[in-house]
RNA sequence: GCGACCGUAGUUCAGUGGUAGAACUCCAGAUUGUGGUUCUGGCCGUCGCGGGUUCGAUCCCCGUCGGUCGCCCCA
């Protein structure tokens, strides 16, 4: 018997990676002020066959239930989101800034960053539609990799603008029904052989040079490149926030971004890794955009909002690559606790007890076994200290040694936790 | 849903048409007052599963399941 396929086990220490994972996101989440939420991890199948991007009931976990449900586990945060905004959204001010950690699923052929399940980091603002709100879904992202101790070298913000591409579209007589279509070509561009997306816009029956055109205008990587209008001054406020904000460095313009999903509306964004080269590599770490349309058609609900999604299995490869998971992701600092003989088998189950509740990780050997079987599990535990319970327990004294260092000190018990804590900090 | 490659002890891998090995790990001991060395012993596999060819298959063939990677799609 194994696991399903797609779906792990988290031994040990792949558990203290997500919550590693976690406890960042979680910190960074909290400083901008986003509080946590949760929603049911399985929902009626109808929640994502109705208004959110048909593209994703194609892969559903979906199934009927005992009592004849047409259900499917979430392979979103966005749809929850939304229901559960519209129902009680008059009992929060605004803007209501939430965040979740949900478990998600999808079915589908397993490969490289891409499971049948994964965790996602999701922020979601629902607000006014400003720009800066946009900035600070965006600051969210950068700010949580940056915590991640990774860098401008490591990975880069890329922005776009449905509404930008709108303008555009409809300035070269495309037609709204066809602007889904086309954002598919977009949306792909860098995936297929050159020449690959012209063919395709030609098939959506657009003129040759309205296609050039389209083309062209996805190599854009400026603002000033773009003749002035509501996105593109949305834009340009979104990037000024960021540059105050001084993540102004981590954050490019690339029209060749436009999400799949449909229901996205106004800015959009992706988070590539870098690689030598400075280009966009890989899977995105992160990505989302504004939908200001979604809480209305999901819920008749006219609410406008932004966020974003950050999966585990793609950051956590990458913080496996860039070796960015910290030295004690395991736990903390560890003490263990020996004893010389029965005769201190008592006194040494009361030092591991006040110790604990002095809140020290500590640990001692179930059974009395010899020093070198002491020490040796005091090492194969990740103990940093050992204290030595021996005759001199008596007298209040224990011995004190430094498993890294080897040296050993003879502490006063009263004296001890003062002594543990004046030696961690050094 | 499609394609390529792969599937032998917990792990990494060797191996042969006549029912299997190494290293590491794990457990115990050498060592009844101080740990990463060393030594000794022990546990471990229906050789992914099912079928076929064969006197006989872990080895050949087919299927299936699983893994890795890619396509589709993209949380």
């Amino acid at each position: 018997m194994q696991a399903l396929p797609g779906f792990r086990d988290f031994y040990p220490l792949e558990c203290s990676k997500r919550h590693f994972i976690f406890k960042t996101w979680r910190a960074v989440a909290t400083r901008y002020g986003f509080t946590e939420f949760d929603g049911p991890p399985l929902e009626p199948l109808e929640l994502y066959t109705k208004k959110s991007g048909a593209e994703i009931i194609g892969q559903l976990y979906h199934f009927k239930d005992k009592g004849d449900r047409e259900v499917s586990l979430r392979p979103e945060m966005t749809p929850t989101f939304a229901r559960m905004v519209a129902a009680r959204h008059k009992d929060f001010k605004k803007p209501m800034k939430w965040f979740a950690i949900p478990q998600l699923f999808r079915y589908e052929r397993q490969q490289k960053g891409r499971l049948r399940e994964h965790f996602q980091f999701n922020a979601d603002i629902v607000g006014a539609s400003l720009p800066g709100e946009d900035a600070e879904i965006i600051a969210l992202a950068a700010d949580i990799l940056r915590e991640f101790n990774l860098t401008s070298a490591d990975f880069q913000v890329r922005l776009s603008s449905r509404e930008v591409w709108r303008d555009i579209l409809t300035a070269n007589g495309i037609p709204e029904e066809k602007h889904a279509d086309v954002f598919g070509v977009i949306d792909k561009i860098e995936r297929v052989a050159p020449g690959e997306s012209e063919k395709k816009l030609l098939a959506l029956a657009l003129e040759p040079a309205t296609a050039t055109r389209i083309l062209d205008a996805s190599e854009i990587r400026s603002a000033d490149a773009l003749p002035m209008s509501h996105g593109v001054e949305r834009l340009t406020q979104t990037l000024a926030s960021l540059s105050a904000m001084g993540l102004g460095e981590y954050v490019t313009l690339d029209l060749r971004i436009v999400r799949g999903l449909a229901y996205y509306s106004g800015t959009v964004f992706e988070i590539f890794a870098k690689n030598s080269q400075g280009e966009p590599t890989g899977r995105a770490i992160a990505g989302g955009g504004r939908y200001d349309n979604l809480l209305l058609n999901l819920a008749g609900v006219d609410l406008p909002a932004a966020g974003f999604g950050m999966g585990d299995v793609v950051l956590g490869d990458l913080l496996e690559e860039k070796n960015l998971y910290p030295q004690n992701v395991d736990g903390p600092e560890k003490i263990f606790v020996a004893r010389l003989s029965a005769a201190q088998e008592t006194a040494a189950l009361e030092l591991v007890s006040e110790l604990r509740r002095a809140g020290w990780a500590v640990e001692y050997s179930f059974r009395l076994a010899g020093f070198n079987k002491q020490f040796e599990q005091a090492r194969n535990c990740g103990a940093a200290w050992a204290i030595v319970c021996d005759d001199k327990i008596q007298q209040g004294l224990l011995e004190v040694k430094d498993l890294r260092t080897r040296s050993q000190e003879t502490v006063a018990k009263n004296a001890l936790t003062d002594y543990l804590k004046s030696k961690k900090q050094g």
